[in-house]
DNA sequence: GTCTATATTTCGATAGAC
DNA sequence: GTCTATCGAAATATAGAC
């Protein structure tokens, strides 16, 4: 029961999109970083509460011990890859969102961006979406106060698009939370051996949320 | 970091929907029922891997040993919710695609029911969608077949829907994905303190997708 | 069928040498 | 900062009385 689910999803080896999950790229010292990265993986594939923190030091190369170095708790690493995770993905929200054109144009930017960052960083995202109850209280705290800012977002989006009369939106809150999900749950079905390009499928999610809000 | 896990979106007590989660009604006998009940809350909670035998046990009003008389692991608590979970949302699915009309009245009823499943059962249902990796080899090859076939089934309703005009569909699999993306992310999100009916989010949902598919 | 008691394993985290 | 060695706690599962 341990083998078998790391290669579930194993494309062809090298098939993996290059470049992918550079969100920790400026964490440093270099064993920091290469734990957190380690501990990316091995919470993706596992779950939080099926790694051991021995796996994630083996995957970083050190021993078990050299973990507690550079991280107090198993739980301090989830709350560091949670953290910069919601981060990037939040500005890459708002970087998307602040684009020239009208509220269709910054809707479309806003869904094939976040769509191609869970697809892109599929592992760091499903660590993000999926692990979020594995948080200590007062992290998991901190975290949804940044969710709640993407949403805010999206929503603030919507509203003036209908406010305009350019989308037709009968329920707000609802129609956010599909795009929401329409976006996230991109990170639960991507893989290796999707063969659909992130771009692509940014680009077809795009399209059918401009639909969604009568934009089509 | 045991006791807020259980209280983060816990609304007034006594509001969650009546006969919630009736999947396993016929389960017999009594105690093996319990066990399973306790299993899926507990699971849903914490995830499969956080979740104690013990604590199944408890949930049950047992003793920790109890557990065996009934299921040879705890692995085999949750093929069993998982594939009885399947078949239900299976079995929605399909009883609503056979109600009279067109491709949109059909795909319609289809999500409606669907997310309307998630939503009601949605303690199950988050096991069902979330926990698919703490399976063993072979049950999870099980449990793909019965997931395979609830994608088909929509799949081929757009499928049909595109062929006679209905539909305005430009890529066949990757809104089929969307579709089941809207549906099953529903029991990520959905809890006791969601203020919405399972039946409005069903009906928005079905709207939404009706638009999705250039039928709104 | 259910209990109390426990065998066995494995985990998160620490101690102390280097 | 990293290692080897290990502690104490907690997990799954089993043994045997009732």
């Amino acid at each position: 029961m341990a083998v078998h689910e790391e290669q579930r999803d194993a494309g062809a080896p090298g098939d993996e999109a290059p470049g992918a999950d550079t969100s920790f790229a400026s964490v440093t010292p270099d064993a920091a970083r290469r734990l957190l990265l380690g501990a990316v993986e091995a919470f993706a594939e596992r779950g939080f509460h099926a790694t051991t923190t021995r796996d994630i030091a083996s995957r970083a190369g050190m021993s078990p011990a050299a973990l507690y170095i550079h991280y107090r708790t198993k739980e301090e690493l989830l709350h560091q890859i949670s953290r910069v995770g919601h981060e990037r993905s939040v500005e890459v929200l708002r970087d998307a969102l602040a684009v020239e054109g009208d509220c269709a144009d910054r809707l479309a930017a806003a869904v094939a961006s976040f769509v191609r960052w869970h697809a892109e960083n599929h592992t760091t995202a499903r660590v993000v979406q999926y692990e979020l109850a594995a948080l200590g209280e007062e992290h998991y705290a901190e975290i949804l106060q940044l969710r709640r800012h993407s949403e805010e977002m999206l929503r603030n989006l919507l509203e003036e698009g209908a406010r305009t009369g350019e989308f037709t939106v009968t329920d707000l809150r609802g129609t956010t939370r599909a795009v929401m999900s329409l976006c996230v749950d991109v990170a639960r079905w991507y893989g290796p051996s999707t063969r659909r390009a992130p771009e692509e499928i940014g680009a077809l999610h795009a399209e059918l949320v401009l639909r969604m809000v009568g934009r089509g």
